[in-house]
DNA sequence: TCTGGGGTCCTAGGACCC
DNA sequence: TCTGGGGTCCTAGGACCC
């Protein structure tokens, strides 16, 4: 039919470790896996990585040691570098079809032509591991959560490409009648286990419920899902992504720490953060929200959680304003006795950064700071300039660890790969 | 015995995603 | 010794108003 479009999920296969391979030739058929902050546990696993056993999330300490992960070569995580790799993608992608919705890192949503998308799908997958470097799986069908499945079996049969929009309807009952409704997008664990209480276990089950029942029973999200998997369209491709509502950063410490000189510092140093990245999506805020944490369960000690909000005086963007008022309310918050282990600063109620001269503020100081700030940190990395002991290159105690650390290879001057 | 009802706004918490 | 970080949406329930 002429007009009609489907949609097709470009998703990267185990994105973390293909990027760190692009560098690293050598790496191509060995098990890679990519640890989160603090080296702490395995974020992405190659093929082989999971192969071998390597769960998601799996702790590092129990990987490292273990004769079965012993050929396993595990890197820290390098989200610059992963980022830039995401844009070349999505160029890529922008040159077969202005209707693409970025949904993840590693994943965007298209809308195409349903005549031509196979055929669209196999050039992107070859265009992209050609320039960009990235194998990518492709799944198309006349839902987003059926694109979804589809980009799945295009990732196990190893085809690359998988087109569910051409699948008849009896085959198309088969494949849903052997997905546990586990793996459907938008079921989780809580909600499948739900959902097996009523009898419910596969993606067929679940389509074949009736849509108000669902909604009554459980929520508008389930609802929307059981209709896509019968193949109505519920969810439109966002081609402009909605803009940020909030923005939060939370890590946990390289080590503890205990002083109130040394949590105000840390949370001066993520507000400092969060000010660059409101800036650079050109958003203000209006309140800033600080919380401290000794860390989960697992650790022995006296615990505490301890949460405070701040409504500032205008909404602002600016780096000194938020990092003092981070400082002042983790100082309030500190309480001597305690190993704090994680730290968060997160900017809430987010409106559009338009610089207003207010009683309170001077917009035109901050601003001459902040771009100075932006410009330095562009040129020379994120760790060569900040206020207080952030940005100081010999690196705080508390700093995170990663000792696995691949270069920038695209993004830091200085950290160019060199071709001999 | 009887104890309105509907609307809005806000917040906390649950659930999901990658 | 060692267990991630960053988001969104929805619902329920309370406060408050008329």
């Amino acid at each position: 039919m002429p007009g009609e479009q489907v949609y097709a999920l470009v998703d990267v296969d185990s994105m973390y470790a293909s990027v760190e391979r692009v560098f690293r030739p050598d790496l191509r058929t060995a098990p890679v896996i990519v640890l989160s902050n603090n080296d702490g546990c395995a974020v992405a696993r190659s093929r082989e990585a999971k192969a071998l056993g390597v769960g998601m999330g799996q702790p590092w300490f129990q990987i490292r040691d273990r004769p079965k992960f012993r050929t396993v070569v595990a890197l820290s995580s390098n989200f610059a570098l992963y980022g830039d790799f995401s844009a070349r993608m999505l160029a890529v992608v922008e040159r077969h079809t202005p209707l693409v919705e970025p949904y993840s890192i590693d994943e965007c949503f298209l809308r195409l032509p349903a005549g031509r998308a196979g055929e669209i799908a196999a050039a992107l997958r070859e265009q992209i591991g050609r320039w960009v470097g990235l194998p990518v799986s492709v799944g198309i069908a006349g839902t987003k959560t059926l694109a979804k499945v589809a980009t799945k079996i295009a990732k196990t049969t190893g085809t690359g490409v998988h087109d569910l929009s051409t699948t008849s309807p009896t085959t198309l009952h088969e494949i849903l009648d052997s997905l546990p409704t586990k793996e459907i997008w938008g079921i989780g664990g809580r909600l499948s286990a739900r959902l097996a209480a009523h009898g419910v276990t596969t993606a067929a089950q679940l389509a074949a419920l009736d849509p108000g029942w669902v909604r009554r029973s459980y929520t508008i999200v389930v609802e929307r899902t059981v209709r896509e998997l019968a193949g109505t369209a519920c969810l439109p491709l966002e081609h402009t992504p909605p803009p940020r509502r909030q923005l939060l950063h939370c890590r946990m410490l390289g080590q503890p720490v205990t002083s109130e000189t040394d949590v105000a510092d840390v949370a001066s140093s993520y507000a400092q953060s969060i000010a660059t990245k409101l800036r650079r999506h050109q958003r203000a805020t209006n309140t800033l929200c600080v919380w401290l944490s000794t860390g989960g369960d697992f650790y022995t000690g006296p615990s505490r959680n301890a949460q405070a909000t701040q409504t500032l005086l205008a909404p602002t963007s600016a780096t000194v304003p938020l990092a003092r008022t981070a400082a002042r309310l983790a100082r309030r918050l500190w309480q001597p006795g305690y190993q704090y282990r994680r730290v968060g600063v997160m900017a809430l109620d987010l409106v559009p950064d338009q610089r207003h001269p207010g009683l309170w503020t001077h917009p035109a100081r901050d601003d001459a700071l902040a771009a100075t700030l932006d410009a330095v940190t562009a040129r020379f990395g994120r760790d060569a300039i900040g206020l207080g002991r952030a940005g100081i290159r010999q690196r705080a105690a508390w700093a995170m660890r990663q000792q696995r650390l691949s270069p920038a290879y695209t993004t830091r001057w200085d950290q160019l790969a060199t071709v001999r």
